[in-house]
DNA sequence: GGATAATATGAGTAATTACTCAGTTTCTGG
DNA sequence: CCAGAAACTGAGTAATTACTCATATTATCC
């Protein structure tokens, strides 16, 4: 594998139309050959012949291969993290087992749109130095559920966020894995285990 | 990176001493790059000098980089699932609240012993094809966790082995990450989520 | 001590791949 | 219709790396 070196210098913004048609084209093209063959398989001159374009293409709006993971994991990141702040928008009229309900289908339905590039980009996470807007949603999303189980009285709020995300993705990728499609099954399965968690703590 | 072939062919085995130390450094040297550096950063060259051989001494015991890694996710399975098999073992004497408990602190005992490590090779396994023992080994953890789970009365067992064993890695991982080292303090936490699961289902 | 087997060496090879750049094509505003 | 800007091209370069092989060293056993 390369270094997967961060971004480096800035490129220039796509202008015109079809400009943007090839940058969502590059990034379309990444998350397919994360998704079906890995962050193994993945270099710029694949992702330039999946999206139709040259090497040199890529490289005018990304200014190295990081960077075009980068964004993808920026992306998918902020859209959860919308998500998530939706639910919690609705989340103050809820009882707490209903609120927890709400974001639990929130993040399933995230983690199965597309299981197999969800379970790429966590790795990609683990690897690739963050930028600092990446960072930073993520943490607002880990505030988001912090405030929530503060709010509701939970111990140790932050350790418990930490905890019910990580034990809910780990639940939800694997069955990803596993082909499941079923969301209100999955939910019925996870949720009784956070509320167990929620009552030992 | 590389491919990350699978073993092909079969090389000799180490039969004087210090042979078997060579073998054993290259796996060493192996998952101490997998543990500081990650996957990415592996390559045969950087594992024989970390192990203090030459490329060539290596290739003498392993036939592909994929082998020097296979054998190093095959015996921490193998490990593991002896740990396992312990617990099973004891586990028909205990009211099933201890026998949970007695299964969690192997298995976090097991992944708290070199955190850093088990998180790179979850992502080899991931991402290698797994060779036929590696694979039984999976299954027969899977399987001890779900006969407890039958003889317990639970509900589709396989399923609920699934779900508790990725809830579990999911939530230890994530703390060993965090640089958490209070085993009980832990246990404590999964626990509740675990007899959460099973109550629900 | 000598013959043979086992082990170790590391420069070299072929393949892969991140990224560049000189040149071409397409768009836009006037 | 044209001049300049924007976008696109893809062969080429330099670096990395999995793996080999001819040779050298060390152990074993009679």
């Amino acid at each position: 594998m390369a270094p997967l070196e961060p971004a480096t210098s800035p490129r220039k913004a796509p202008r015109q139309a079809r400009a943007q048609a090839t940058y969502d084209a590059v990034l379309e093209a990444a998350a397919r050959i994360l998704e079906t063959d890995g962050l193994g398989a993945l270099n710029t001159n694949a992702v330039a012949a999946r999206a139709g374009i040259s090497v040199g293409s890529l490289y005018q709006y990304f200014p190295s291969k990081g960077a075009v993971l980068s964004e993808l994991l920026l992306r998918e990141r902020q859209g959860f993290c919308a998500d998530m702040e939706t639910v919690r928008t609705a989340s103050d009229s809820l009882e707490i087992g209903e609120a927890v309900r709400a974001f639990l289908a929130a993040a399933v339905a995230h983690q199965l749109e597309r299981p197999a590039l969800s379970r790429a980009l966590e790795y990609v996470e683990a690897v690739l130095p963050l930028d600092a807007q990446t960072q930073a949603t993520n943490e607002e999303i880990a505030a988001i559920l912090t405030r929530f189980l503060r709010g509701r009285g939970v111990a140790r709020p932050d350790l418990a966020a930490r905890d019910i995300a990580a034990m809910t993705r780990g639940l939800i990728d694997a069955a990803g894995l596993a082909g499941e499609t079923d969301e209100a099954d999955l939910i019925e399965r996870v949720y009784p285990a956070i509320m167990g968690y929620l009552r030992g703590v």
